[in-house]
RNA sequence: GCCCGGGUAGCUCAGACGGCAGAGCAAUUCACUCGUAAUGAAUAGGUCAGGAGUUCGAUUCUCCUCUCGGGCUCCA
């Protein structure tokens, strides 16, 4: 037989015959491997261990230590999962059902409208279990389009993938080629069209968990039938799992409106509606420090301060384009006094009135304007979210004109000044995204488009950020960049957002006037550093999972006599400490001092203060930290020493006089 | 808005083939005055989300509405 090469990935190259398969390549390399082996790449395409290898392919063998293999091994199991489904429910066909981060999921629609229980999980469950026990082979065979359209005559979902695929959008994937499908059959009941590829067979499997049921419109759009979809998780192993089943639960214990109750920071009253929130005494407290800080950083970075009405009339908004392209999001109008008016969804415009107010001189340039101004946005029911994503919340807005040759300098010093403050914050992960021109609803010339993009980009580089390109996600005025920091449990959260806008000074007709004495349009810088103030406190309350560092804590120290003989000792200390503008609480209530260390602790106060005769007598405290050893007969100095050092960096006198970076 | 699942005391949750609603914590009162994560006793607290229907009788079954959660879509 004749013998081809391939190249292993040291480099070397190895002799096998003709027509081998990965897994006999596999086994000619060692048994030990051959047994761990789940595809082989060939040319850089996973490809399994059933079909032939070419003369002169780079190979290289996944194993189930390979992070690839995960992929195979979750998209397998979805295989598992359709072969369940259509052999419960005769009649029902089957649509996408890729690997995704931590498991699959796997679209269907059942006969006769019918939907998925809870319960029906159970079963599906139990059958993917026997399927897996029966280790069936998972066998890969290729054939045309309309061969391809016979098979999955009963099918729709997938014809329509073919169509697609056969039309050259490889977009729905699951092709080879166009001309081409591949397909994999693990059992004479099941065959589905995938592009693979797979694990050797369904014994590899049983790592997985089914996790929920959920309404999914086919191909993610609202104009399609809404298909039942099934999502699981799936690992390598049973520890691999738990520990992920245990993240859930670490997530779900850090749930921000699991806690804005627990610390009675916000609520949600029914009477109010959905999305909208009321802030408690704590909440708002720790709200007024962000805002503080925010307020002070944006003074000391060269802002200026400004304010605007919650309503304006229709003309601004048709002026600003938000009616053309934004309707769908704003609360509906009020008709008052012949004049029609909308809440508004965003500051912007009010912003644009401001810099029109007075004739403009490129020597006034940059402005940049700051306001917390609160917005109303009429986001889908079911698209609210307690903090994350309400109906009213409040942009921390900055809107900066400035000529376009200040736009680089301008830009890359408002990247670095966001990401200061939000390192303030405790954040250090970032993420950048780069949302260029929508395919519709989008204003305002291609070059200005490409224009903005670029500066938006340069900006990114000279900021050395990291980021990834959102093919037509911007805003209908302008290209973005979106600032996502990474949580303490490494989840990703979308927070700043920096916007180029030439369009919004053209529509309102802005101008400045250049040294050459022309008459100039000036750029529009949209920014929001928190994103939304809500938000961002929802965010942090996960993040620190309740346990606010001390300088954003609501009370910071709490004193505990132990008897009533200490209460005047303890109300004298909390005065002495107050007195130097800390947040101290005393709770000299009818309780033992274990009930009140236990409340204590439950509000995640970063200091229990415990005082009695000793303290009385040496001017001293005994301090119980939150998350740390009790320290007895510390003197009281010292520990005015510790809160200072721990809450300086973020004082209003320590802050940072100048923007961090370039501009000055 | 669409699909699925929930809503019982301030909170966490039991409960009932349809027959006067239950616990723990919290609250209130009394006693206890206490050195590092729950002192004891007593009291009060609910139109079982709202409305309609079926029924002798509905918190329980049916329908509608509101609302919350998980998704889809969207998004700060």
């Amino acid at each position: 037989m004749a013998q081809i090469t391939v190249t292993l990935p040291d480099g070397s190259a190895k002799e096998i015959p003709d027509g081998s398969t990965g897994a006999e390549f596999a086994a000619s390399i060692g048994p030990g491997l051959a047994k761990a082996a789940l595809v082989v790449e060939a040319d850089g395409h996973a490809q399994d261990l059933a079909a032939p290898l070419h003369d002169g392919d780079a190979v290289r063998i996944v194993t189930d230590r390979d992070p690839a293999a995960l992929e195979h091994l979750r998209h397998s199991t979805a295989h598992v999962l359709a072969q369940a489904v259509l052999e419960m429910w005769p009649g029902a066909t089957f649509a996408g059902g890729p690997p995704i981060d931590d498991g699959f999921y796997y679209d269907f629609e059942l006969p006769n409208g019918a939907t998925f229980t809870d319960a029906d999980l159970d079963s599906i469950d139990a059958r993917m279990r026997e399927i897996i026990a029966a280790d069936q082979p998972f066998e890969r065979f290729e054939l045309s389009v309309d061969e391809g359209r016979a098979l999955m005559e009963a099918h729709p979902y997938k014809r329509v993938f073919m169509d697609l695929a056969a039309a050259g959008d490889a977009s729905d994937g699951e092709v080879d080629g166009g001309t081409t499908i591949s397909f994999y059959r693990n059992s004479d009941t099941f065959v589905d069209m995938c592009r693979g590829p797979h694990v050797p067979s369904t014994g590899r499997l049983g790592f997985f968990k089914l996790m929920r049921v959920a309404g999914a419109y086919f191909r993610g759009s609202e104009k399609n039938p809404m298909l039942q979809r099934i999502y699981g998780t799936a690992w390598s192993s049973k520890k691999e799992l738990a520990a992920y089943l245990n993240r859930l639960e670490e997530a779900a214990k850090r749930d921000h409106r699991k806690l804005a109750a627990e610390l009675d920071l916000v609520s949600w009253p029914e009477e109010l509606g959905p999305g909208l929130a009321v802030w408690h005494p704590k909440g708002a407290l720790i709200r007024k420090i962000m805002e503080d800080y925010s307020r002070t950083r944006h003074e000391h970075g060269g802002y200026e301060f400004v304010f605007s009405p919650h309503i304006a009339k229709s003309v601004l908004w048709e002026t600003s384009g938000h009616l053309d392209y934004y309707a769908d999001s704003m609360y509906p109008p009020m008709e008052m006094d012949g004049a029609t008016y909308y809440p508004k969804p965003m500051n912007c415009p009010f912003h644009v009135m401001i810099y029109k107010s007075s004739q403009r001189s490129y020597r006034d340039l940059p402005l940049r304007f700051f306001e917390l101004g609160a917005v109303y946005r009429y986001e889908l029911s079911g698209a609210v979210h307690g903090l994350m994503r309400s109906r009213g919340f409040t942009q921390d807005d900055s809107h900066i004109f400035c000529t376009r040759e200040q736009v680089p300098d301008e830009l890359a010093s408002l990247l670095a000044f966001v990401l200061d403050v939000l390192r303030a914050f405790g954040f250090t992960e970032f993420q950048a995204k780069l949302s260029t021109r929508p395919p519709e609803k989008s204003v305002g010339s291609d070059e200005l488009w490409s224009m903005a993009t670029d500066g938006l980009r340069g900006a990114l580089d000279a900021a050395g950020l990291e980021y990834v390109v959102d093919e037509g996600g911007g805003a209908f005025y302008g290209p973005k960049i979106d600032v996502d920091i990474r949580d303490a449990i490494g989840r990703a959260w979308q927070l700043s957002t920096i916007q180029l806008d030439f369009t919004l000074p053209d529509r309102f007709g802005l101008e400045y006037i250049a040294p050459d004495g022309q008459k100039t349009p000036p750029v529009m810088i949209h920014r929001a550093l928190f994103g939304s103030v809500e938000r961002f406190f929802g965010v942090l309350i996960e993040h620190y999972a309740g346990a606010f560092p001390t300088w954003l804590a609501p009370v910071q120290a709490r004193i505990l006599p132990v008897a009533e003989a200490h209460h005047d000792y303890a109300h004298d200390l909390a005065q002495q400490l107050r007195a130097k503008g800390f947040r101290i609480h005393v709770s000299d209530a009818d309780e033992t001092l274990g009930q009140r260390i236990r409340r204590s602790k439950g509000e995640k106060i970063p200091y229990v203060l415990v005082v009695g005769d000793d303290d009385v007598a040496a001017g001293t405290v005994g301090v119980n930290p939150r998350g740390g050893d009790v320290e007895r007969n510390v003197p009281v100095g010292d520990f005015v020493d510790r809160l200072i050092e721990e809450t300086s960096s973020t004082m209003v006198s320590e802050l940072p006089t100048s923007l961090p970076a370039a501009s000055a």
